[in-house]
DNA sequence: CGTCGAGTTAAAGCTAACTCGAAGTGATGG
DNA sequence: CCATCACTTCGAGTTAGCTTTAACTCGACG
C-alpha cells in the first residue's frame, strides 16, 4: 500500500510542499507513484527521506545531498566516494559540535551574569548590598553587557 | 586607536561587507567614526561582535539579536527580559546538541556499514568471502544503503 | 600633485530553501 | 450526481543573509 505525501510529511514533520520540493530537486527519485500519478512511500523510502534529513539537518546543501543519490543510483563503483563523503561530513558534524560547545560556554556566562544582576535588581531596594558591591554592579553593568 | 573595520573582519573571519551590513541592520549602534567618517572599532566593541557571532552562530535570527542590542540600550528596564532571552536560547542550543548527537550516530552507523563494505570490495577477487557472506552482503547493500 | 589603498553609502543582485497559489485529477460518501 | 478531500503540476513569490556594484572620500606616500 505505501505512505501518501500527507502521511510522510506529517510523520517527519515536514509539508507536502517540501516533500515535493525535494522530489524536484532529485532527492527521492526512487518513490514510486500510484495509477493516479500520486506518490506512494515505501518503508525504505521512508529510511531514505531519514537519512536525507539527517544530512540536511546536519547542514548538507540539497545538491549535495543530490549528488550521494545519485552515486547510489550509480552502483558499486561510487561505493569509495560515499565513503569518503560520510568521513568528511563527519569531521563537519564534529566542528559544529565544538562550535556549539564554545558558545554554550559564551551563553552561559552571560546567563550566570544576568542572574546576579537580576537578583540584585528585583532586591535592590530591600536588601543592602554595602557601597562598594553596588558600585562593582555598576561597573560590571558597564563592561560586561 | 581602535581598528579599522578590515581589522575587525580578519580577526573575526568576516568580510568588511559583512560588517556593514550588520551596522546596517541595527546591531552595532555602539561603534564610533572617526572624524573622516570611518568606523572605529575599541575593545568592547570586540566583546559585543564577539557575542553577536555566537547568538548567530547558534541559530539567532539577525532580527532577534537586533531587539537584544536595542533593550541593551533601553537600560535596566530589560534586564529580566534579556536574562529569559538568554534562557530560552540555551534550551534551543541544547536542542541543537542533542539533534546533533542523534544525527552523529546516524551517520557513525552508516559509516560502518560503508567501512565494511568497501573493505570487501576492494578485496573482493582476491579475498575468499565464502558463497553466503557474499550474498549476505548483496542483501545489505540493498537494504541499507 | 597624482594615485593608491582603505574606507564610505545606497541600492541592486544572488543563493538556498522553501512557500504559496492556481488550476486540475481521481477516489469516496451522501 | 455532486461535493469533498487529498493529491497532482507548474510557476511565481518570499525570506534570510549576505554579496556585489557604482560612485564617492580620505589620508598617506613618492
Amino acid at each position: 500500500m505505501g505512505y501518501t505525501i500527507g502521511q510522510v510529511a506529517e510523520k517527519f514533520d515536514l509539508t507536502a510542499h517540501t516533500i515535493r520540493y525535494y522530489d524536484k530537486e532529485g532527492l527521492l527519485p526512487f518513490v514510486d507513484r500510484s495509477k493516479a500519478g500520486n506518490r506512494e512511500f515505501s518503508d525504505s523510502d521512508l529510511d531514505w527521506l531519514k537519512l536525507i534529513c539527517c544530512l540536511k539537518n546536519t547542514g548538507m546543501p540539497i545538491k549535495q545531498i543530490k549528488h550521494y543519490i545519485e552515486w547510489c543510483l550509480q552502483g558499486d563503483d561510487t561505493l569509495e566516494i560515499r565513503r569518503q563523503m560520510f568521513v568528511d561530513h563527519r569531521k563537519e558534524v564534529l566542528k559544529q559540535m565544538d562550535n556549539l560547545k564554545e558558545n554554550l560556554k559564551t551563553i552561559d556566562f552571560k546567563l550566570e551574569f544576568y542572574d546576579t544582576i537580576c537578583k540584585v535588581h528585583v532586591n535592590g531596594e530591600k536588601l543592602s548590598m554595602g557601597k562598594q558591591n553596588d558600585d562593582c554592579l555598576k561597573i560590571i553593568r558597564q563592561i560586561v553587557i
